[in-house]
DNA sequence: CGCTATTTGTGCGTATGTATC
DNA sequence: GGATACATACGCACAAATAGC
């Protein structure tokens, strides 16, 4: 039971030693000791500061890293990034079509293609440039061409990309793995809006739906980082036809080990 | 230039040895030689099959740990969790009134306050225990009584915190976070669900609002790890009151340094 | 039940490489 | 080049958790 006087002095917590030096570090980051921007005493100093190896001091910085509250740098030091505890939450699924419930059974029938330059859809595309060229494609989405249609899709995307236009019909892959694909381009972000509205006449006889009827309206921008947004997306779904859902869960990564 | 012989011998590429060990580790898993549920080999073993120390295998399968490939655990070893690299993505927002916009003007404000049986919303908790005890509260959401409600909040709690339901009225703040505070349970994982409905009779009148409008349903289950469902909230939203938006980023702690 | 073997977790010492200023 | 700070890598020992006898 005694431990061996070269290890571990006798303490009464059963904690280990860098989760205190850890929990040291977080809450003089909190408190504002350590502002935003601060770098944290180096690791040499660490370990005079609380009598630890330097293993045991760079454990400690790891769990600040994992909290997202600090960034190392060779040559510089620890930087701090955040003064409080992120709550980190990942997405349950593994790619976006998981997230999003795109089936692979859920293809998409282009009713028309065209060209146009954003200020046609200047409102639908809030937040990009002004005067950027684009392609449109209108289409439905469902199991099949023959059944209920699940949803109305239009989906904008830049005009670099205009010819994935051409593979989508019936592929049932998400636009954006198509562009992946063919440009090398992928997300590094995803926006998402929904909101409820009514299907409005056009939009009720293209679903073969009721005029007034309810339905979920989801607006999805794809950005990329140097970039910006290449893609958007907005899908009408009928009440009934179609649920959105999602899992958050405890980053997995945040708490490591 | 040269290393001594007791480090490493010289190579031709740059890579750390653990990121080597790391990749060779990552390719077996992906390929199917290690499968999920499968134990890796042994941190002895790998430094013997690799020729490394204990601290770089370590080191290897740190970086599987923050891909969310493996779990470790003592007695036990290192399990294979998934067999794909998930392209992580985390949710924009450092808490989880971020995440789903609680702001505190959005108080919530009880009309009415009960206990029930599991038997009686059956169907609004479904996937919880039938015959569990809970407690439930319905109350309008918004900025202060006065003006047009936002939303029409149905919330169960497990019996067991019930106490929280006295705190809530007007204080702003989301459910889960006064169950944190009071128990000390916070959710490991949320589900949403939103659908497009019509509001019915009694809806459209507590909301101020004409019947047969459409309206955002949002249905939240927060669960924690060893008791499961502990709270359920069902959010009405008459449309053009509110939407609901979220934006996903890939996720910058799966590089790890 | 206690005991043991196994496996990961924690902790220390040391040395050298690499990035930055 | 030199100084500084983190990164990588070797070694060792003991603790804690687990599984099986």
């Amino acid at each position: 039971m005694k431990r061996s006087p070269t290890t571990r002095p006798p303490t009464q917590t059963a904690r280990p030693r860098y989760a205190v030096v850890a929990q040291a570090l977080i809450e003089d980051i909190l408190s504002g000791r350590y502002p935003v921007g601060a770098t944290l005493p180096t690791e040499q100093n660490l370990c005079k500061q609380f009598d630890i190896s330097r293993h045991t001091t760079r454990e400690a910085i790891r769990r600040l890293q994992a909290l997202g509250l600090v960034t190392r740098r060779a040559g510089v030091g620890t930087i701090v990034q955040a003064d409080r505890i992120a709550q980190r939450y990942v997405q349950v699924g593994d790619t976006v079509s998981d997230l999003y419930q795109y089936a692979q059974d859920m293809a998409l029938n282009a009713l028309e293609v065209s060209d146009i330059e954003a200020d046609d859809a200047t409102a639908a595309l809030q937040g990009c440039a002004p005067g950027q060229a684009w392609a449109r494609l209108q289409g439905l989405r469902g199991m099949d061409p023959d059944s209920l249609p699940m949803a109305l899709t239009d989906v904008y995307v830049a005009r670099a990309f205009r010819g994935v236009l051409g593979d989508i019909d019936g592929s049932g892959l998400p636009i954006w793995s198509l562009i992946e694909a063919r440009y090398g381009v992928s997300p590094t972000e995803v926006r998402q809006q929904i909101t409820a509205t009514i299907l409005g006449r056009d939009e009720a006889a293209k679903l073969h739906a009721t005029q007034g009827e309810p339905a979920l309206r989801i607006t999805r921008h794809y950005l990329s980082d140097p970039i910006g947004t290449y893609e958007v997306a907005i899908n009408l779904y009928p009440a009934g036809r179609f649920s959105y859902s999602n899992t958050l869960r405890t980053d997995p990564a945040a708490t490591l080990s």
